[in-house]
DNA sequence: TCGCTTGCTGAACGATCGTATAACAAGCGC
DNA sequence: GCGCTTGTTATACGATCGTTCAGCAAGCGA
């Protein structure tokens, strides 16, 4: 009888990308204060020692699962807008209330980003990535809204309200799901960038 | 020489809300992760064994500085309401922007309120406390739409679009204090306030 | 089949966590 | 001035934290 190995060997990209994918789900489930070494370790099905074999560090797990995340969220946004066809006003819309909508707006997901933001103040390599992140969002958003005809001089503000009320939907989204569904978050999320841009001068 | 005492013996409410008040400062100063028993007692000039025998444990200790934040900032918000006279358009926005300035655009209001965020999906009893808040926050500024004339169909949504604007404007604030100043931000949510108003049918 | 590289394990370390508890002492009532 | 109440301290406990590291073993190449 021929035991099977105690474990296996994976080449460290996919080691390193399925603890990030561990790390995310861990967070999802339990909050920021839940992300410890060993319960990462645990989900993912290895020993804990991988994790500063792989990443150095703990923080540094976070950061890149902070980037991973966000490079999802970035890329189903583009591929919203890309749906949207041509016209300027649609594709505005796609941006704003793919956010909204799944695969954005999971529990999972939404849960993860909030531990995210718990830990920009104490981090400051979690704070840069904040603003990088924030600032791609707005610099996207802002080129969709001038698409749309929105006025150069309005589009800072507008961008930055527009941003405001999608976060603050999404946070609420998050903090107590039963206040509204997605559908409605989406639907008020798209009302309000109609006020928004019909008022901006 | 007669030598001091070692300690002063305070009648337990004032040693409570003096215990709230340093778990606000180390919640502002260290997020929610830094926020033991130990760092709030010293932080209080007490020792650790008081925070139990005054909350029974540290997460209520939590929940109780929750409730004096918010209660400072609700007695703000009907301040600034009550300041700004009898037209309605104008109490409104007081509500609304009297979130985005001091005294509640403080640093380190907004880092205690993210960092109660970040526990609100780890623990229930402080999730029960941010859906009464979120509902009273939302229960006044629906009140104050409907003087300023907006229809009563469209008062819900309003209320959680600029429930969201102002959350998400603060959100952002308190992460990265360099995107836009808080004078900017409260204009932001006037102008968004009245594009939001405005198109609500 | 054997050796070598190296991904991986698992135990150990010191620090820090929340909580419980026995002893102490501040300060009021008498 | 003195005892009593009780607010407060200091310590101890077990659990868990992040990190380190010596050694095992998986699996490829020869």
């Amino acid at each position: 009888m021929t035991s099977q190995p105690a474990f296996r060997r994976v080449e460290p990209d996919a080691r390193r990308a399925s603890l990030i994918e561990a790390c995310a789900r861990v967070l999802a489930r339990e909050g920021a204060a839940g992300a410890s070494v060993r319960a990462i370790a645990l989900e993912a099905g290895v020993s804990p020692g991988l994790v500063g074999h792989h990443f150095g560090g703990v923080d540094a797990l976070i950061a890149a699962t902070y980037a991973q995340v966000e490079a999802q969220v970035s890329a189903a946004l583009d591929a919203a807008v890309a749906a949207a066809g041509p016209d300027p006003r649609a594709r505005l819309n796609a941006y704003v209330s793919a956010n909204l909508l799944p695969p954005i707006a999971d529990n999972a997901l939404l849960s993860t980003w909030i531990a995210f933001w718990s830990l920009v103040r104490a981090r400051p390599e979690i704070a840069r990535l904040h603003d990088e992140q924030y600032g791609r969002f707005r610099a996207g958003l802002e080129a969709l809204l001038a698409e749309a005809g929105v006025p150069s001089p309005a589009l800072r503000r507008t961008a930055i309200a527009a941003t405001a009320l999608v976060d603050g939907l999404w946070l609420e989204l998050c903090l107590s799901p039963h206040t509204f569904a997605r559908g409605e978050a989406a639907q008020i999320a798209r009302e309000g960038l109609a006020g928004l841009t019909s008022t901006g001068r």
